[in-house]
DNA sequence: GGCAATTTTTAGGCTAAACCAACATTATAC
DNA sequence: GTATAATGTTGGTTTAGCCTAAAAATTGCC
């Protein structure tokens, strides 16, 4: 069983940096990781602790950090859902990349396991069928871009049905009253 | 200026509430809100403090609870986000209904703007445009199931580039320990 | 050995959210 | 119209998570 008890947002931002820290120089030091972290040493000796209880960290007292296999394992999975998100918001919502980022970020937490299993088939049959070809667009919104394809149709409809006069900018980024 | 400083997601909840109730019955009181909630009456009061002083209900002791415009707006958002959360988890990924219900609830809470506004329009697209049918299957992933065309091709790669053996089941809530 | 860097400990603070028990208010029933 | 029931509020406590600051402990190194 992988899933011990369910982690905070926190200790899952502490597990994801020892992960990245660890792939850089093979184990961590507490200042590595507030470094990275943004906090003072001491918080991070308490994330340790809590990590070490739960077995997802080798931890002793002045030693270096290294994630157990099952630390390893659960690394993982964040940093796959985080990678999951992250490449569906860019390759197919066309979001910015840093905006992406940062959002995939919160969004990975709360992402049951089918959801981000999903996500990932949902991403890579988008980058390999050669047909199906969706592309944003800030006047039109999403729409096909297939050449052989009269697509004047449903971007009509998408049109109508978000009640935007031809030629107006989407409301991304707007507040909206609308019910 | 809608957005006063971000609400936590217990707050989001309780407003949540409070709109949905109001959608029944015109106005909650404390019984109401702490029944759908699962807390007791004395957890709702301190919220509603809170909500009050945020700006975003009516509230007076002993009263009956409305939203203000202000509270309106921000609640409605919030089922926006919710909803073109759960959308494009039931219709676009397939995922069970409940299960997306529950699923949406959290994500929600942690929608920017932008994304809420991509995802809206990617679902309407997706529903509207008559060429574009991408279908979850067990089997296969996802897959255009549109007949003009032969998707062996695509159905292929996606085999080849998640390692599954053609005939094996996609790992879906399955642990994985894959890289 | 002793200084400097690192890490831990200790003590404390803050926020958010919940509960309980006691009290206050309002509603209802007779 | 008053007693009783239902509803709502208050204040005190608790739990949990996360953080800091200051001081003490440990380690590494010259």
């Amino acid at each position: 069983m992988t899933k011990t008890q369910e982690l905070t947002e926190s200790l899952e931002m502490y597990l994801k940096t020892i992960y990245l820290i660890e792939l850089r120089k093979r184990a961590a030091r507490v200042t590595d990781i507030a470094h990275d972290l943004g906090v003072i040493a001491s918080s991070v000796t308490g994330a340790l602790r809590t990590l070490s209880k739960r077995g997802l960290i080798n931890y002793a007292p002045y030693d270096i950090i290294t994630l157990t296999d099952e630390g390893m394992v659960v690394a993982k999975e964040i940093m796959q859902k985080y990678g999951a998100m992250r490449d569906f918001l860019i390759k197919v919502l066309g979001i910015d990349e840093s905006a992406a980022e940062e959002e995939a970020c919160h969004m990975e937490h709360r992402m049951s396991e089918v959801v981000f299993q999903r996500l990932l088939h949902f991403v890579k049959y988008y980058e390999t069928c050669p047909v199906e070809k969706v592309r944003w667009n800030e006047e039109l919104g999403y729409f096909c871009s297939r050449e052989d394809l009269d697509c004047e149709h449903c971007v009509q409809q998408v049109r109508v049905g978000t009640h935007k006069k031809p030629g107006t900018k989407p409301s991304v980024g707007t507040k909206r009253s609308d019910n």
